[in-house]
DNA sequence: CAAACATATGAACAAGTGCTCATATGATAA
DNA sequence: TTATCATATGAGCACTTGTTCATATGTTTG
């Protein structure tokens, strides 16, 4: 038996595929959750996000200390974090004139960790 | 000492601003770091390269069989592939005509799972 | 009330993305 | 070699995305 007998006849025996099929419908999550994942992954994939993230690792900030920080302008900063709040990465907390905004759970650190271990190996 | 006072203050006295700024830069990772985690996340972001890798989480397979098992053709798998390919998720090891692609490591499994993680909580 | 401040939002535009289609490359078999 | 199979790739197009600019909403202060 060979090292990648169930392979080599990839592409030609109708039961490889049949077994394949099944196994990954057995595993592979409904339409909505790859969908619900992709989306939350999305809002990682930009720096700016990414950046407010970690400026909210380090303090409860308001939008424009945020701005400040990143040196960018309070509007494109108030856009992405209306993004960040619909993902419940994030939440608001008003206080007279001011929102401040911090992480919503830890799970963004996690994530944001896994994603930096990827990267810096080598 | 109010709950909150350290953020009273804020958008108002300059020190406050200085003491953020200053956090923030110590822990802020350098631009190119920045730049690669949303790059590695933005390959996460789309349900057609998250399927392809619960795929892979199956089995060593094959450009063809992924298409099959996706109900898409060849040629938007193969540019997929390629794309996680050049983000070093995925590695592809050739046998004659085929070739067998498979995780580059771990570090996929456990970045999806900790997406999961956060989507399954309510 | 009006004025000032903090934040949110809609329109517009440039830049990027994922798919399709046609075609190219690479490997094997006849 | 030629034919065939498996995979890769480039161009084109519809769609999405992040920013800017102008403006609106909401809160406090005078």
């Amino acid at each position: 038996m060979s090292k990648h007998e169930h392979n080599t006849d990839c592409c030609e025996t109708p039961e490889v595929h049949k077994d394949l099929l099944k196994k990954v419908a057995e595993t592979m999550p409904e339409e909505t959750e790859l969908y619900d994942l992709a989306e939350l992954f999305k809002i990682f994939g930009d720096s700016t996000r990414i950046r407010i993230l970690f400026v909210l690792f380090e303090a409860e900030v308001c939008v424009f200390d945020i701005a400040a920080a990143l040196n960018m302008t309070q509007s494109a900063i108030s856009h992405q974090l209306r993004i960040l709040k619909q993902s419940r990465l994030i939440k608001g907390r008003r206080e007279g004139k001011h929102i401040f905004y911090s992480l919503a759970d830890d799970h963004v650190r996690s994530i944001i960790a896994e994603g930096r271990e990827h990267i810096e190996e080598d």
